[in-house]
DNA sequence: AACTGCGTTTCACTCTACGGAACAATTGAC
DNA sequence: GTCAATTGTTCCGTAGAGTGAAACGCAGTT
């Protein structure tokens, strides 16, 4: 495992200094939304000079904006000007969004749509419900553990088997007391998550945070996607989640059936 | 003016390969979200060879993704990723979200927060109403023309003469039959925006599209941002410019309060 | 079958990106 | 107040990384 931000080993095909830069890009997270010149030179081990003169670049293309009091860096806005444009997953996207917003509402919990992407579960939309203080806003981009998400429990729930242990590597980390850590265990949860049509996360990834979540189907009856609703625990409680799975399921149908599924 | 998509002039000190990575990248957009080798080569201006190059790089960095099938090119997850983590106007955003959903709701359009950017008015937050089927979705990360649109003339209306001058260096562009291209027009229309407290935009960027924009301000009572709902022209008529501007300013208000503005 | 387009690979050359060193400007310690 | 240790930034000679011409294999047309 490298270092978090660190430039990953080069491929002798790749542009050494693009894939630097985007190493840069990637020093900045939700830790760090704000660095200096030789703190992104130490993560990203690239000498203090190299690291400047990508900076300098980065900002004369927007990517990167420097606050004019203090020298620091953050992403700039050109990052959101490219962002819009991707078109990735566009279909299920545009089938969701409608159902989503009043189904958050409802429910009074945040709705996200996951998919399967570099072996986590990657957030591609959101919808939130107003009214409530605490919201888990953001999410969109954002890489979860699959085997600690109730999105990565349904992305994972239809593998063929042989994929399941490609995908799942690396040891189960540990999140919270109640993360399932034991390739068993969490062989036994797919099963049942498979018999019962949803997944729930029960505080696994954090603690206080409960969620639910079913799978999306297109045409050849395919997961292709999770939809799933989470929630402070003492707003989404373990008693009602029989409840919520059925308005989650009928809405993850729905637009399963825009995708072109047929039941 | 530079052919759309080409690199761009190269400062001796920017990095020549990371600088063409970014030209690539701003060759997708949303005419065209798909693209060849060669299509891009010629749109930025770059040998095949090179663009192929940067390209891989690209993709197993995970900004740009392959379709297996048609061998063709689109913007990835990975800009997702990364624009997520985009932080600048954090505050205007957080402060604004929870009145932005019940605001579009209520009156039927899509609210939009916008800021000066580059000489344009840049949009970097949006809430759609539910139960519409024409809404203009996925305008975060666009950039739209401040004589041209509602927050535009908001952004633009309480800058110092010489700046809005400065910004509008170039000739008024039009997009529609009633877009303001005369200096003189602008000014006077920038005057009653003024006096008003609020922007109108009918159908002076997209025929069939309307808008009303107000100002949000910070503590120092500076206009930092615009907000505003726009919807199509026989949703939002003229005749309800008035009353729909008046629940926008008090909404618009209510944020800046958020922000430290004290009337 | 020849042709034209595509995405991809190879390779020798040269220009470009690199990193050591020095810069001015802050900051913090004493 | 001074000194030392940072910071972000600039300069410059060198080496090696990035470049672009050419050719590749493969589809789809003509």
């Amino acid at each position: 495992m490298t270092a978090a931000g660190a430039v990953a080993e080069r491929r002798k095909s790749d542009v050494q200094s693009l894939s630097r830069a985007i190493a840069i890009l990637h020093a900045f997270n939700h830790q760090n939304p704000e660095l200096g010149v030789t703190e992104i030179s130490k993560l990203v081990g690239l000498h203090k000079s190299t690291t400047f003169r990508l900076l300098s670049t980065l900002i004369s293309e927007g990517l990167v904006t420097q606050d004019p009091e203090s020298g620091r860096y953050r992403l700039g806005l050109g990052m959101l000007e490219l962002a819009g444009r991707v078109q990735v997953h566009a279909e299920v996207r545009q089938a969701a969004r409608p159902f989503m917003q009043p189904l958050a509402q409802r429910l009074g919990a945040t709705a996200n749509i996951a998919i399967l992407d570099r072996g986590t579960s990657f957030n591609i939309e959101q919808a939130v419900p107003t009214g409530y203080l605490v919201i888990n806003y953001g999410w969109v981009g954002r890489r979860t553990p699959l085997h600690a998400t109730s999105t990565g429990k349904i992305l994972l729930a239809w593998l063929p088997a042989a994929e399941i242990r490609a995908v799942l590597s690396e040891p189960l980390e540990r999140y919270t007391p109640d993360t399932i850590t034991s390739m068993a265990l969490l062989e036994q949860e797919l099963e049942r998550v498979r018999a019962a049509g949803y997944a729930v996360g029960r505080e696994e990834y954090e603690v206080g945070l409960n969620a639910i979540a079913a799978p999306l189907r297109d045409a050849t009856s395919s997961v292709i996607a999770a939809l799933s609703v989470s929630a402070p625990a003492y707003r989404l409680a373990a008693a009602s989640f029989e409840t919520v799975a059925g308005e989650l399921v009928a809405a993850a149908t729905a637009i399963s059936r825009q995708l072109g599924y047929v039941p």
